[in-house]
RNA sequence: GGGCCUUUAGCUCAGACGGUUAGAGCGUACCCCUGAUAAGGGUAAGGUCGGUGGUUCGAGUCCACCAAGGCCCA
């Protein structure tokens, strides 16, 4: 007779693999079809909100790792709240203007304004965004997160262009807008500004000069030095710096010195007599030999530090500049002594913003001096050069003149040399109104994961300076204001005018402005009046989403529950939006900001193309899916860097066929089951299933409070040690014997069938924010009634705790545990000598002392069920035999392992003493033949 | 060059208050099973905690410096 078929074998349409390149995308579509998204939102309705705002990915180029780890961690998130009973909506969106799109339009269409108009060029940026906008959507969607794809957000919608611009308008209303100037590469042929992407370096020849400043004070200047005894020297005493652009220093404001670099005054001769020069000590050498001066001496040091302040006379110029310091002034090359022109270059900006110099710009945009210019009007400032040198040789200004070739920025249209020059552009000012102090306030509400982003941003907005919003560019918002002719004022209804603006935008979007007629708005005062064309930085349009998103869609709200974004963006988006909300709504727009840091390769290095190290997203999903990539996410601890390599994907997705199979073998030996007909209630269970459940409901708690804490990774640990310890390695190895030879509907097997069913629910949901494509597959497969998918379920209450107090608890069991892995050693010896095979195959003889002998008691002849033994006979500790072993890391126990001498029953496999007994079944053991075609075993425990 | 951060077995992670032979799972090796089978079970071997120097009776765990990486600036 064919025994088998008296078996409850496992049983399941369950895939054994998930042949995820394929299955995913399937079921992409059947979300989609049913609308999945929406009926979250319906489900969820009315439960307390959580809201995680999405920053925007630039709008240009296929996604990259990074991007899928921003948008998988979001997901998790948003999975997992709705799972805790959350309203987690969810609005994807991308960030649609800015330079590089104009940059990728120009190469296709030309530069606006040369070989198309604006508007056209506009369009094509428009255009070439939506594209983008697609092509990501597109992988994004891949990734199987939960979002209104069909709704997201674009900046450059023209609603939402026009809340850009109103955004605008409020930080003018509360006064935070300022105007000033600051230098930006130009290029004199093009008579414009450039792009630092616009920007090409080459070799130029430029004069080299070295200039004094003398001082004004000598006694102030000498009184700050350390003098070598008994030589005060003689003669003028001067600072000298050493420039490669001789025209800038009709602009000179400043000299600055490094706070902490020594300095020499020198006592030397020149063709003007004895003088004193001030030169860094670590640069002495080299500028004397270029001077040819091989007679000097030091006669005081000094820090640059002890110098801050000291006037100095401006080589040609009748006013007096500064000494100022820098840590930006290096020994690299000239004297130490760096000449400062804040309209004529980025760092004396910086420094020159500190100390309050003036920004002053005597070039014009076609690279010509301005007429008011002493000496030099009309000149173009190359051509200047020679010039100024011949100035300063008469003010007895120069020490010395060479020429260099070095590298320099070059227009990449033109191919000639660019400028640094100061323009007019608007600010909003970090400490008019009070911005800087308050944002620092909000920074200290707001929740920031990890911890030390606090100090980050905090180090951020304390020394930024202010932030310039004006780019002189064709794609982006425009400044829609008006500025008086001759005062340079803001029109005095400047918000009204903005507002009138705005509501034009919203129909036509940017263009409405470009597009405008100021006698439209301004009547007949639009003579007095400048219409500016600048448009916003893109950080302002990211940066006001919490107004343009948050505020608008009706699921939203203000503020935000969290932000969550790579660390880049603490001087990013965070910040940004930071700087705009606190200028808005006098606060943050967030209650928490939760970072992740960025993908590396096995090695911790950086990806790039050169380094060909580069693991795409794309290639993951179509070779794994996206669920292994899912799960790599969460292996990850997001708080450092994010290492990927083909070793770790592999580990990855044998982690995912463990959780797989485990999830599978649940589902195949539910098999007939039906919990609202089978399931046994919690009390009548048997002891070790109620362990099993038990262990879930633990695990369950744990789940979710990571879930909370963002730490995935925990979750990741945490589950795969449950599948693969807790219920492979011993609760579901121990209960197919039960599961298989039991009767179909007896307590026995019901009560086990019941706890898998607790524990699966329990699983799939735990698994479903990271496994969502796997999670929502078994969701179809578990018995019972439930809802259309695992994303609109909330975390599992049928899950209960085994009291303390249970004869069985969980100190009971982990003891059984210690013992079975014991009896796994001698068991394996024994295999070793070639006793046995399977464990089925042995007998087992325990010899203990109470406490263990009373705890092993409880099983009574269920032990050998609970150690996969055909026998397990329990002996007090002083019967044993010779050849029984102690158990190691176990107290007063001795182990005797034999294979069993008896017949191998060929149903169950277990050999026992009564296999044949009964005639009629002369294969079977006692046990078997009561399941055949008796009542059935009784089982207590296990 | 500066600010912030990371560095524990091949991989992914644990390691309050500094204190017994540094843990887990995976992977690997070997064995078993063939009624989870392109599955499942067992046993074992792998780290001295990036490096150096301190503090301490005692440090992966505190301090200093260095190195290799990362983000953001310059």
């Amino acid at each position: 007779m064919d025994y088998k078929q008296t078996l409850n074998l496992p049983k399941t349409d369950f895939p054994m693999r998930g042949n995820l390149a394929r299955r995913e995308p399937e079921r992409l579509k059947r979300w989609q079809a049913m609308g999945l998204y929406q009926k979250i939102r319906e489900t969820f309705a009315g439960k307390p909100k959580f809201v995680l705002h999405d920053g925007p990915p630039y709008a240009n180029g296929m996604i990259h790792i990074g991007h899928a780890v921003n948008k998988i961690l979001k997901d998790f998130i948003v999975k997992a709240k709705a799972l805790s009973g959350f309203d987690a909506p969810y609005v994807p969106g991308w960030d649609c203007h800015g330079l590089p799109i104009e940059l990728m339009v120009e190469k296709k269409v030309g530069k606006a304004g040369v070989k198309v108009s604006p508007a056209e060029f506009r369009r094509a940026c428009r255009e070439y965004a939506q594209s983008q906008v697609e092509l990501q959507r597109k992988d994004f969607v891949r990734l199987g997160g939960v979002a209104d794809w069909e709704h997201p957000y674009l900046t450059m919608a023209p609603r939402f262009e026009a809340d850009i611009l109103r955004s605008f308008g409020k930080i003018v209303a509360n006064g935070h807008l300022s105007r000033g100037a600051k230098p930006v590469y130009w290029c004199t042929d093009c008579g414009s500004a450039l792009a630092e992407a616009e920007v090409e370096y080459e070799n130029k020849r430029s004069p080299a000069i070295d200039v004094r400043f003398k001082a004004v004070d000598e006694q102030d200047f000498l009184s700050r030095c350390h003098h070598v005894p008994e030589h005060e020297g003689k003669g003028p005493v001067s600072v000298v710096i050493w420039t490669t652009t001789p025209w800038t220093l009709p602009a000179n404001q400043a000299v600055a010195l490094h706070p902490d670099l020594e300095y020499a005054l020198v006592q030397c001769q020149t063709e003007h007599g004895p003088e004193r020069l001030l030169i860094a000590e670590g640069l002495l050498k080299d500028v004397m030999d270029r001077y040819g001066i091989e007679d000097y001496r030091v006669i005081a040091y000094c820090r640059g530090k002890d110098l801050e302040g000291v006037r100095l006379q401006h080589p040609f110029y009748q006013r007096q500049v500064p000494v100022i310091l820098g840590e930006h002034v290096t020994l690299e090359a000239g004297t130490g002594a760096v000449h400062t022109a804040p309209g004529h270059g980025q760092d004396d900006y910086v420094v020159g913003q500190q100390y309050g110099l003036p920004v002053e710009n005597p070039v014009g945009s076609n690279g010509c001096f301005l007429p008011n210019t002493e000496y030099f009007a009309g000149e173009h400032v190359f051509n200047a050069n020679d010039h100024v040198i011949e100035v300063l040789k008469e003010h007895g200004a120069l020490i010395h003149e060479e020429v260099i070739e070095h590298s320099y920025p070059h227009c990449w249209r033109h191919k000639t040399p660019i400028i640094f020059r100061a323009t007019p552009q608007w600010f909003i000012s970090m400490d008019d109104k009070g911005l800087r102090q308050r944002a620092l306030e909000e920074i200290q509400k707001v929740r920031w994961i990890p911890d030390w982003g606090q100090a980050r941003i905090e180090a951020m907005v304390e020394n930024r300076p202010d932030w310039c919003i004006s780019r002189q560019r064709n794609w982006g918002v425009p400044i829609a204001v008006f500025v008086h002719k001759e005062t340079g004022e803001l029109h005095p209804k400047t918000v009204e005018i903005i507002e009138q603006v705005a509501k034009r935008m919203e129909e036509d979007g940017i263009d409405a402005w470009f597009e405008l007629e100021p006698a439209e708005i301004l009547g007949e005062e639009a003579e007095q009046y400048d219409k500016i064309n600048d448009i916003l930085d893109v950080w302002f349009d990211s940066g006001v989403t919490h107004e343009c998103v948050l505020r608008r869609r009706e699921e939203l709200g203000f503020p935000a529950d969290l932000y969550l974004e790579g660390s880049d963006q603490h001087r990013g988006w965070f910040q940004s939006s930071l700087l705009t909300s606190v200028a808005m709504n006098d606060r943050a727009p967030y209650q928490a900001v939760l970072t992740h840091g960025f993908t590396v390769d096995e090695k911790g290095y950086k990806m790039s193309k050169s380094r060909g190290n580069v693991v795409a997203p794309q290639k993951v999903m179509d070779r794994l899916g996206a669920d292994v990539l899912r799960l790599w996410v969460s292996a990850t601890d997001y708080r450092g860097e994010m290492a990927v390599s083909d070793e770790i994907l592999k580990r990855t997705s044998d982690v995912y066929r463990r959780l797989r199979n485990t999830a599978r073998y649940l589902l195949a030996n539910m098999a007939g089951f039906d919990p609202a007909g089978h399931a046994v209630p919690h009390e009548k269970m048997l002891p070790l299933d109620q362990w099993a459940v038990d262990r879930a409901w633990l695990l369950q708690q744990e789940v979710i409070e990571a879930y909370e804490q963002y730490q995935f990774h925990q979750v990741y640990q945490k589950v795969h040690h449950f599948c693969a310890v807790d219920m492979g390695s011993f609760y579901l190895d121990v209960i197919k014997d039960r599961q298989y030879t039991c009767q179909t509907d007896s307590l026995a097997r019901r009560s086990a069938q019941t706890a898998m069913y607790h524990i699966a629910e329990g699983l799939v949901r735990w698994l479903a924010p990271i496994l969502s494509f796997t999670a929502d597959e078994i969701w179809e497969f578990m018995p019972g009634e439930r809802a259309e998918s695992v994303f609109l379920t909330e975390w599992y209450q049928g899950l209960q705790s085994l009291p303390e107090t249970s004869a069985m608890n969980r100190e009971f069991w982990e003891q059984v545990m210690a013992v079975r892995e014991a009896v796994s050693r001698e068991l394996e010896k024994l295999r070793e000598r070639g006793g046995i095979g399977s464990s089925l195959e042995a007998e087992v003889t325990l010899y203990c002392q109470p406490p263990l002998y009373d705890l092993l008691r409880r099983l009574e002849d269920e032990l050998r069920f609970v150690l996969i033994t055909s026998e397990a006979r329990l002996l007090p500790l002083e019967q044993a035999v010779a050849g029984a072993e102690s158990a190691l890391e176990l107290e007063g126990m001795k182990i005797l392992v034999a294979p069993s001498g008896h017949e191998k029953c060929v149903r169950c496999w277990h050999r026992r003493a009564d296999v044949g007994s009964n005639p009629q079944h002369p294969e079977l053991c006692g046990r078997c033949v009561e399941n055949v075609e008796g009542p059935g075993e009784v089982r207590r425990y296990a």
